[in-house]
DNA sequence: CGCCAGATGGCAGATTGTGTCACATGGGCA
DNA sequence: TGCCCATGTGACACAATCTGCCATCTGGCG
């Protein structure tokens, strides 16, 4: 964690490209050999920054009761993870849109992005599938459907604070106006009501 | 794509770790800089393998008139290339499977697929915006909120396919059976009509 | 204290990835 | 025909990336 912030910040101070493993590990005070031991490769060394945010998002779904509906849960989770001020400070919320527009510049760093956001929603799968074991007795009548579904679901709701982040870093809107990831995260939610979309794309 | 499937090939055969780039590009036929020139690294070799199949599905809706409505085509497009036989041998389908599967027990692989996705992703983002502006004048109102909204649109409908081929790789269904991708797929695009899942999770 | 488990570092070496130049092919043009 | 150029390919060297193996350190525990 201390290492991938040390990784970000020589990243974006000189580039991707010319900033070898091994001055990381020299940044961060430890042996290139102990680098290794952590990540795989240079590139994967920002991925927990990545996946700090998903995290909390996560848990915050995971944290809710099973009585409150799951939409109202999402829209929970978003307010209380994607508001700046709320947790993470404001002035870390420049570094994600810095990370996330290094990711859109680089193949490398795209994937390590691209993985982030899929491990999260796996984890997102697993928590779905708790909250929907807590409600019942467990008796599991068909699990392949279910499962299925979930992963679905798990993906669409991932997919709404996902597409928000990007949107979000691909502009210059401030994190905190009216165009920030909540903003826009909870926009894409409320879209999935009237889901034909019809006034988004002819019909 | 040729060198793709010779790497999937050595890939399935020997595992990823025990074949060197060397090795694809002499099964390939070529030197091993001419290798390096088409990718930038050895996983990297069968991501033509992943995309062609998102391909074929954004061109499909991309071919769709503009007069039909969303859900229509993008049920449609599932239909025409996630069903065996239209278009793509049954055979074919299995080296998918496979392929999914190799990426989902290996963590560069699986980096690999999910940049496949996400790209895919992005040509469907523009493919709905040409549809979208295909429709009526070159107006272009307010452009930034309608671009996050089919970011959000196009990752939902990726959402359902990229879940559904997870979920078939992941059983022992057959691809043209009852729980096939396409199968899948649609009922994906289905669950999307009835947002809240107030019966699949817990209100 | 002695011991063990886990984390770390050093070192060697295989493998990966890239810069640079050379060579071949083929197509247009005087 | 002979020249030129664009493009694709190969060869070599070399920097950088990873990994296996072993030595060392550190903290807990009987």
């Amino acid at each position: 964690m201390e290492i991938a912030r040390v990784a970000a910040g020589l990243f974006v101070r000189q580039g991707l490209r010319a900033t070898r493993a091994e001055d990381i590990a020299q940044a961060a005070g430890i042996a290139p050999r102990t680098f290794y031991r952590y990540f795989a490769s240079k590139e994967e060394a920002i991925g927990p920054l990545y996946a700090t945010g998903a995290r909390r998002w996560v848990e915050a779904v995971r944290a809710a009761p099973a009585e409150v509906p799951l939409p109202r849960v999402l829209e929970d989770a978003v307010r209380h993870t994607l508001t700046p001020g709320v947790g993470v400070s404001t002035a870390s919320w420049d570094w994600v849109r810095t990370l996330i527009r290094l990711a859109e510049a680089n193949p490398a760093l795209r994937r390590v992005w691209a993985e982030a956001c899929q491990a999260s929603e796996r984890s997102l799968t697993q928590a779905l599938g708790e909250r929907l074991t807590a409600g019942r007795v467990p008796h599991d009548c068909d699990n392949v459907a279910t499962a299925a579904r979930l992963g679905f679901a798990a993906a669409v709701a991932s997919a709404a604070v996902r597409s928000a982040m990007e949107s979000w870093a691909a502009g210059d809107d401030p994190a905190d106006g009216p165009r920030g990831p909540a903003e826009l995260a909870l926009g894409n939610l409320a879209a999935l009501r009237d889901f034909p979309w019809g006034d988004v794309t002819g019909r």
